[in-house]
DNA sequence: TGCCAGGCCCTCTTTAGGGCCTT
């Protein structure tokens, strides 16, 4: 499914109750964005109702209030037409393990499951942008000097910056090595290896 | 009401501990 997709991709974001889909908390918000050939091709934006209230920490850090849900669909409602939105695309996330595990939880109640590839473009900034403050997305989008489309921690607003750093670290690989090309699948294979080999690795692509 | 996780990655490491990220 990697390679062959290579020129379309789903960078997404979700808003969340908590950490732990495992300790019963639910996604809020939905944000992603269809990457075609490096433009956004298409979006997709829901808040939903988890059917608790949210807790104070989680309005003030996301925005999101108890009384904006209040009207909103139910999860399975709005992960329902998220599945189909990323139905036979990779998938693209800032510490990805984190929405692949909602990802994950809220389809499992569904009786679905994703079946795609999940890439981490935290892991890739750490390899690509080494030199960066830290790694959270806030700052790497200051430092590589992208566009901020949106309030940070809102999921829509996240995904787009995300798309965006995704693409300044493909443009930095290419410029530095001189890569036409690079796949996605080559991406998350770099995203994976001890980050000391990077240079090595992308090297090698450069060679090949 | 208050609490909860998990994977990566560095180092004073590998028979471990703790910071970084995500909400």
């Amino acid at each position: 499914m990697q390679r062959k997709l290579a020129d379309t991709l789903v960078v997404l974001d979700f808003e969340t109750t908590g950490l732990s889909p495992e300790h019963g908390d639910r996604t809020i918000e939905i944000g992603a964005v269809l990457l075609e050939n490096g433009t956004i091709a298409d979006r997709f934006q829901r808040l939903m109702n988890p059917g608790f209230r949210i807790s104070r920490f989680i309005e003030g850090y996301t925005g999101i209030t108890n009384e904006m849900l209040k009207g909103e669909p139910r999860c399975e409602e709005v992960m329902a037409d998220f599945s189909e939105f990323i139905a036979g695309h990779n998938i693209v996330a800032h510490n990805a393990s984190f929405d692949r595990r909602f990802l994950d939880a809220e389809l499992k109640r569904l009786n679905q499951a994703y079946e795609g590839e999940c890439c981490c473009s935290l892991l890739l900034s750490r390899r690509i942008y080494q030199e960066a403050p830290n790694h959270k997305l806030q700052t790497l989008v200051s430092y590589a000097a992208l566009p901020q489309t949106g309030r940070f921690h809102r999921a829509q607003a996240d995904a787009e910056m995300t798309a965006s750093l995704w693409m300044s670290m493909i443009d930095r690989i290419r410029r530095q090595y001189g890569l036409s090309t690079i796949f996605f699948d080559q991406l998350s294979e770099l995203s994976k290896i001890d980050r000391l080999y990077a240079h090595r690795y992308l090297s090698g692509l450069a060679e090949e």
